[in-house]
DNA sequence: ATGATGAATTCACAAAATATTCACATAAAA
DNA sequence: TTTTATGTGAATATTTTGTGAATTCATCAT
């Protein structure tokens, strides 16, 4: 039987969704707020979580984040209508699927459906980027060289994934701050720079492929056609 | 269009598959083994390649493994049932996706678009202006002449990027320092005049491209130059 | 709780790279 | 020719990044 966790800060729909997901023959639990969510679902393997994005304590995005950090279970976002439209269409966090509030039940679950399929279809499949030796598994999150195993410390391969996926095009510090660290890192200078020597240090003759761009941010070589 | 490499030692089946995917759009080519597989993925560049696993001569791991050291094009596996253990197996090789035989076409359809879909995710559109063989590429803030990278300093690329924007256009000395430097600027003469000759100098032949105005300023020429 | 461990961040400089200035050469207008 | 504006190389100033060594944080096992 498959396993969901609905997370929202209103009782009502919460209940209301589990009421239809149950009659669809899942099984339900329950957080009220981004911290429980990640917690659970970090002690629990899920089958998909249902979460909300306005939530006190911590917000949906957040939470998100933070069990992407660990996971990989499937995360259908709930948003009310117009609210941080391009966050969740920017897909920077790992979302597979929103639904906008008000919703009805059988769209849920239709999405619920489709997001289990998909997933159980592919579930080996594992998504992946690579440049001549070097190959990021980001379903495995995990980065090879020729085959070794390079070992990165979670900042270091949050921020590999961002200049790989965004590679070939210049990436300001800004961007590179509110994408890898967060919509409010007002720390030091230093410490992009500081990551980008670790990254590079780990990638060895890859790390040359980090270019800088003075007076602007960094940016990921692109591969050269063969 | 995109082009798929269909390789299968049974002709039928590849026929099949060449048959939807030509419904689909795809423009096919076939091969009959791993060889053949091989030395036609390095002489052509394929969007994705769908191989079978069990083929004479050479088989689909094999094949793979050498197109691997060459070429990233993605490829899909087809395995007949039971294969279970060789599908883990390779993934490792840098396969993108499998499918179990006897499939759907349909089902194998939506495999290929997904890949297309995701490998094309980070090609979004670069915003660039070409003139000749000179290529700004404005995404990935690079200049390239002929192919070749160009190194510019950013003042040299900020300076560059505001004639070249508006080609084909008188701009006055002050209207270029207000919109490279800032609306604040009170230096020294010469400042403008030293990047631009920086920036003629590394530019080689492109660099009579930015014409003097005397006693108004510069111009970069639109197109025609002998 | 406590300490051990590894990661993230900060800090103070070092090292580059870039920008600006200056004195003078050159080239175009008057 | 004289005047005026632009081009240039070299010296100097400024800005931006890179780096190693703390320091702080967070996590985990004891």
């Amino acid at each position: 039987m498959k396993r969901l966790l609905i997370v929202d800060d209103e009782i009502r729909i919460r209940e209301m969704i589990v009421k239809y997901a149950k009659y669809e023959g899942f099984d339900c639990e329950e957080a009220s707020n981004g911290f429980e969510a990640v917690e659970k679902s970090l002690s629990k393997d899920y089958d998909c979580i249902i979460m909300d994005i306005m939530m006190p304590e911590l917000d949906g995005f957040s939470a998100c984040k933070e069990i992407r950090k660990k996971k990989n279970t499937p995360i259908i976002m709930l948003s009310a209508l117009g609210e941080e439209y391009d966050k969740v269409h920017g897909f920077d966090l790992g979302i597979d699927d929103y639904v906008v509030k008000p919703f009805s039940p059988k769209e849920l679950m239709m999405r619920i459906n489709a997001i289990l399929k998909r997933v159980q279809g592919s579930s080996i499949v594992h998504e992946q980027i690579q440049i001549k030796g070097l190959l990021i598994d980001f379903t495995g999150r995990i980065v090879t060289i020729d085959g070794q195993k390079v070992d990165l410390s979670p900042k270091e391969y949050e921020l590999l994934s961002y200049l790989i996926k965004n590679r070939g095009i210049a990436l300001t510090r800004e961007k590179l701050l509110q994408n890898v660290w967060g919509y409010d890192f007002f720390g030091d200078d230093r410490t992009l720079d500081t990551h980008i020597k670790l990254l590079r240090r780990n990638l060895g003759e890859y790390g040359q492929y980090i270019v800088t761009l003075r007076g602007v941010g960094y940016r990921f070589e692109k591969e050269e056609r063969d």
